[in-house]
DNA sequence: CTGAAAGCGCTAACAG
DNA sequence: CTGTTAGCGCTTTCAG
């Protein structure tokens, strides 16, 4: 594997550097020095003329772009972040997967928001893997990005206390943070399965299932909690029977709803913890004749064809709502931690309103 | 809205230096000066602990860790770049947008595959915008990144020619570049429409649709000629009675699709040129007791459950290859430009199997 | 093995 | 309106 500059092994830097092959400072690119003295003024004045863009007389000013275009010119961001004051117009998001919808929604959702506020979104899948997460964090930092919007798979981020002392914001999506004081926008995880449950319930279910995702992520935690309470509140107790965790993908999840449905007493509804699980549910279901009622937690892409009911959020808005908070604290806002609570509304489309067998 | 540091206007920026609130020169954060002064060490031999390791006495490092972990020093990235050459650890990606599976797809391999080389993905939505994407672009070079990955909504890129010589790898992906030269990943669109179309034929069907995406698009372009080509060398010359374009998103082209449905002599097969298109025709054609073939462009999660058959192609690979290629020139690779064919392969699920009414 | 000096490209003070 | 001086945080010569 081919290494370049910048790897998270020290040596890696080094060898980069030699890799690519030219010198280090290239030398013909032009800088702002060269256009000023092409233009005869001085640096200063060049450098007035793409930033301010006050007190410089209009010729001198056409004379300097000029000299700019001739040479072509480009401004160095990274130079001027440095003397800006060590922290960057970059904003890290740390997420599981791009290639999950939901998390692409978030990106997209903070990306657009961001924009608007002349900032730069540089986010980072983690896998769900807290070392790789923390390598992520610290690469970002380093970078100093000015904010960090971040889906954390790690369950301590007291490591995270000194930075945040430091004075850079940082913002947990979906899952709320662990013993660090910051702001976070999570779900009504809770609420979504409780009303899930309620839905199922009134369609004559006794025996429902749940299949949750990796069962040390704090979403998965609420989901089950709520779950067995609202059906301890219905008088099921052995709620445990059909709940089922640590199905991170549609392969697993899927046979895991095959090995319940093969079950001496089969549930009759299920609820998905997450969008890829509901999906390999639905593979698992293909075909069957009698099939469990069905309620998936997110909602996604053609679910209306495939009349899935689904507990539904807005993760774009998630994302929109976390550079909020982002926001404010770069302006200063100087609360404690706020935690915004987002509501889920559930979406019958058939699979969640079929009866007890 | 609020206005922070880095926006594309040049007033923004200082408006949102203001706005943050703090001294520029965040006064708190430490430096390496600090971490030598406290390891009563040179500047330079604390440097070399965070660099080469090579040539510092053991206790001379672990006296200088000792100081940085109780500093919480960080190294700052800017710093180091901006000495080590104005070119940054950073790759640059535009795509048109990251909600749209096919496009995070990309971003994601791309991402696995630059972060094994030690390199970062910095990526940035165009919504399919030209001059949006001439903003992103210029702001990802003036961060010097030193590579930029690309697919381009851009006719003309001759305004990067001045980059290319400059030496910025530049790598086009999925939409081969105009007017200069530089490396670039396509799919064999004339291979995909083409296969698409035999099928269709060998199941009978002689009035055949095309539902086009925007058709400034050269993909669109080299799709529709393809159709045009399969269906003329078929002995259909009207090809262009059910070909359509412009539907850039599903319901754009749930609506085209009913007008075809609608019409007279309606077509009996169906070929939708994307994925977002696919769904809008998915939607039309639900509950249709005689739905026309229908074979879509781009593999998408579950078109097995819903029996679609699709042109499939490997997006995440897509981002490897462009990845691969910028790499090589990284290394110093000077080769004339590179294009990389991708395949396309036929997925028949069902719906491309319907034979002509 | 270690250090002093110079400078990456740019911008913020202060003068003029 | 314009220029000079200093320095962001770090690394690289080149001497010890």
């Amino acid at each position: 594997m081919t290494t370049l500059s910048g790897g998270t092994e020290r040596e890696g830097r080094d060898e980069g550097a030699a890799m690519t092959g030219h010198t280090p400072t290239e030398p013909n690119r032009p800088t702002l020095r060269q256009v000023a003295e092409l233009s005869e003024v001085s640096l200063k004045t060049a450098s007035r003329v793409f930033n301010g863009a006050q007190y410089v007389a209009p010729d001198t000013a056409a004379r300097v772009r000029a000299a700019a275009e001739q040479l072509g010119f480009r401004p160095n961001t990274i130079a001027r972040e440095l003397r800006a004051g060590a922290r960057s117009a970059l904003v890290g998001l740390i997420i599981g997967d791009v290639a999950n919808p939901f998390y692409a929604r978030i990106a997209r959702g903070a990306e657009r928001k961001l924009r608007a506020a002349g900032l730069r979104l540089i986010s980072a899948s983690s896998d769900e893997d807290p070392s790789l997460e923390r390598a992520l964090v610290s690469d970002l930092l380093e970078r100093r990005v000015s904010a960090m919007l971040i889906v954390s798979s790690e369950t301590d981020h007291g490591y995270l206390q000194a930075e945040r002392s430091l004075g850079t914001p940082l913002v947990f999506l979906d899952r709320a943070p662990h013993d660090i004081d910051a702001d976070a926008v999570v779900l009504d995880n809770r609420g979504g399965i409780t009303d899930a449950v309620h839905h199922l319930l009134r369609h004559g279910h006794r025996r429902i299932a749940f299949v949750g995702d990796l069962n040390r992520l704090p979403t998965h935690l609420e989901r089950v909690a709520a779950f067995e309470e609202a059906l301890a509140e219905a008088g099921i107790a052995d709620w445990n029977v059909y709940a089922r965790d640590g199905a991170h993908d549609a392969e697993a999840a899927e046979s895991e709803v095959r090995a319940l449905l093969a079950l001496p007493r089969p549930p009759t509804a299920l609820i998905t913890a997450n969008n890829r699980i509901t999906t390999g549910a639905l593979r698992a279901l293909r075909g069957r004749d009698q099939p469990p009622a069905l309620i998936g937690f997110d909602d996604f892409d053609l679910a209306d064809l495939l009349d899935v009911t689904v507990i539904a959020h807005d993760p774009e808005r998630m994302g929109e709502l976390g550079v909020e908070l982002l926001l404010d604290r770069l302006a200063g806002r100087e609360d404690p931690a706020r935690r915004v609570l987002m509501p889920t509304r559930l979406l019958p489309r058939g699979s969640g309103e079929r009866r007890a067998g």
